[in-house]
DNA sequence: GGACTGTATCAACACCATGTCGATTAAGTC
DNA sequence: GACTTAATCGACATGGTGTTGATACAGTCC
């Protein structure tokens, strides 16, 4: 089904078969299309021929471009995804030395900045996750990425005596990695039960510390 | 769009134009092929022509007895839900009286036992949430429930100096019930950082009493 | 037992979105 | 100025959805 490729030089091989002149000015019209098409409508209710209009373009011609729709976002996700890790980076070194406890915070703050600066984008990738595997196996490896750096650090907090013993670290990690990506979702699309935008970091952070550092039989 | 409606006797008004005869039958063969087709495939992969034809009609004929692939799987969700809103009741009840970590624990297992038992059913509503507005205002309702039964206890505890003060109880419980809701979607769909099945209930239990009971400011 | 009513059925149709084919134009090379 | 290769699109094939209209098939009811 989905192949590898890759081209020549760009770092991102989805879309695109080998091209070099001015069709590049139209692959960055359809990414914008879409990601503009995004803040009025759900990806569900976008269409090829839509994108294709908004970029100057029939039809046919966008599949010169791009084997889908899907494709399409999923090359602006991984734009979006690239861009978080770069905050992620930063955050593991304010963790790394200094209080776990801030890192802690300004981790989670990047992190939920990042999406949250682009949420159409973060939930046309929910949207797209259950349809499409190349979506699932992206977010898989995003999830994979948090959940072993959260593994480390609680690992690492209990080592030094920081943290008390309690479930395995990877569980806990798996289950406060998981939550933020639902909180968060939530929040970006205004969900019935969902937390205020304003409250997430403070509601996220406190049952991470509580997590991580309370002790196992509490009271 | 989506109209009210709601038939004569029976308590669930989606489908059905006003009926009596044998189409009984019929309507129940295609909530049941839409269950057994959803063992096989998600909910994406399979047309209102399966339906029709595992339940021995023409698409056509579907129509008299659903309006869309959506209606049923509401119906079927709609069922699942009532069936799990009587283990709430009853955890409520053991969680009134009694020790409330324990009933905490039975309540949690109960939900989790409700949903397991047919996750192939939960995991189809999963899908059907970003495009389908009944599917999310059902699920809205769902969770309001469990989270102002959440916010109750949490403030009981509170009330009577078992928990300490924190964050707002309805936050605290918007966050937790979220993360259960994304950490049994991910083990029931087998993703790839999941928690083992055997495990979900441990950590979530765990997390949940850390953060309803765990110091404020922990260390 | 025929006229009437409402259930249940489906073939045929209209529609829409996706993705593909083939032909065509517009630039570069050499 | 013949040859490639990028870029374009009209026309088509496919596959799904939902609707229409005709029809068969009960049961009343008088």
């Amino acid at each position: 089904m989905e192949a590898a490729s890759k081209a020549s030089s760009a770092p991102n091989g989805r879309g695109r078969r080998a091209t070099r002149a001015s069709g590049d000015d139209r692959e960055r019209a359809i990414l914008d299309t879409a990601e503009k098409l995004l803040e009025e409508r759900p990806l569900s209710e976008i269409s090829v021929d839509d994108l294709a209009k908004g970029a100057g373009i029939s039809r046919p011609t966008f599949y010169f471009y791009f084997p889908s729709k899907d494709a399409v976002v999923l090359t602006i996700v991984d734009r979006l995804v690239a861009d978080a890790a770069g905050s992620r980076e930063e955050a593991l070194a304010t963790l790394a030395q200094g209080d776990p406890r801030a890192g802690l915070r300004k981790a989670l703050e990047d992190l939920y900045a990042a999406f949250r600066s682009r949420r159409t984008v973060a939930l046309a990738a929910a949207e797209l996750r259950p349809t499409n595997s190349e979506a699932r196996d992206l977010w898989s490896q995003v999830m994979e990425g948090w959940v072993s750096d959260a593994t480390a650090v609680i690992e690492a907090e209990r080592a030094r005596g920081a943290a008390p013993p309690g479930q395995p670290a990877r569980d806990l990690a798996i289950a406060l990695v998981q939550m933020n990506e639902r909180v968060q979702y939530a929040t970006f699309a205004g969900e019935s039960p969902s937390l205020e935008d304003e409250r997430v970091l403070d509601v996220l952070v406190d049952v991470w510390l509580r997590a991580i550092y309370g002790a196992p039989e509490p009271d």
